[in-house]
DNA sequence: GGAATAGTGTCTGTGAGACACTATTAG
DNA sequence: CTAATAGTGTCTCACAGACACTATTCC
């Protein structure tokens, strides 16, 4: 222990990338409105770590505290580590480096807290976040979102939903193409979707109802 | 800046897997004796950050005062952030975050501090460093290690030397064949290795000489 | 010439992409 | 029946894998 004392410390931060697809809604980051510093800027959420914290404890308690999600809806949520954004200067409060990590939710386990708290969603146009009247984000964070949303992509090009932002069963493949259209921002001919798709999916047995047109086979994600 | 002194900080510290393929030799990493910790157990080179230093740069001066590599050789290299190590009890001096980092390094630019400095290569067998005499790396490492080899499998599965562990210019087919096996641990048919790697090489015009055979056209890598 | 290494022609199997076709529901 | 959506048959193209063939050197 004692010869660490000699060396000096950075400030060591988590900020996240909520990513989420509203209802025929593009791929969404979450934003907070940051209180003290840079004036009110919407922001990725974000804190500093606590003594002996873990770097994914840092991230879910952010997401309680500044979003107001719930303890349980996150215990089984694991967030990503991306990358460590270290430039000496990127925060004028001091040396800080900021962990960046992506976490993908289904969207209703957000609409509570976009109604109650100081929180929006900003639609993601080509990998970066667009909120209204605010061209950029706070501390770099664009890099983290473009970050996010390259990892997101390369994700969900193959495997699907792989971050479980659907219901875990009795989705359709139209549901699931959906998603991930609005994820890649590129649709997969659904045919070829459907061939590679089916392989890594569960068929329920059962079927849609009460739509137009013909039943789909309703799905679930395979353990 | 006032604020944030409330915080604690954790220690942050680099390490990183220096990978490189000895001629005729096998995927390899770089480990050096650890003088005052661990008794002497061989280890990833690593060492903490500095004052409002960035990682990248703690990583070639490790290697500058650990393993001896001269400044002027690492200036255009450039370390690849892998992943935060952050289980709080992974380091029993204290509460250390460790940076794992990805270097390759050509062969020929280690030949001269493995025989003047307290550094060895270790074998790479599946994922893992087998030193002599020693089960697993201390700290964790083991898991540094299989992230970088994963990492480096990953790159080398479909472009030519994209690490540039071979010459800039004036090798073979052959010789490139042999290196992505050496990575890989795993060897492309030779025919299909040169239909995929040929549309991303320069040929250089010229050719092999004093070999047996006939000789091989010579390419480099492409800008 | 023979041995050795470099490089190509070509067949086969697999899988994505495209598109037309069939299937099953509501109204 | 028509409209609408779900799902399949099948052709084409690209490409990896395999393997035999040709090419060019040294001896």
């Amino acid at each position: 222990m004692s010869d660490l004392e000699r060396f000096p410390a950075p400030h060591v931060a988590v900020d996240v990338a909520v990513l989420t697809v509203p209802p025929d809604g593009p791929l969404s980051v979450l934003l907070v409105r940051r209180s003290g510093d840079q004036g009110g800027m919407w922001a990725l959420p974000g804190r500093f770590v606590r003594e002996r914290e873990r770097l994914s404890h840092a991230v879910t308690v952010t997401l309680e505290e500044k979003v107001g999600l719930s303890p349980t809806a996150l215990r089984e949520m694991s967030p990503r580590q991306l990358h460590v954004f270290d430039e000496p200067d990127r925060d004028d409060r001091g040396w800080v480096m900021s962990a960046a990590h992506l976490l993908a939710l289904p969207f209703e386990q957000l609409s509570a807290a976009l109604e109650s708290e100081p929180v929006m969603l900003a639609r993601i146009d080509g990998a970066r976040a667009v909120a209204p009247g605010q061209r950029r984000l706070p501390y770099g964070q664009d890099a983290i979102v473009e970050f996010a949303v390259e990892e997101m992509r390369r994700l969900y090009s193959s495997t699907p939903d792989p971050e479980g932002l659907i219901a875990e069963s009795d989705f359709t493949l139209a549901q699931l193409h959906d998603l991930h259209t609005a994820v890649l921002d590129a649709a997969w001919q659904i045919d070829t979707f459907r061939r590679h798709m089916i392989p890594q999916l569960v068929d329920t047995g059962r079927r849609s109802e009460g739509g137009v047109g013909r039943p789909a086979a309703l799905y679930q994600r395979s353990a």
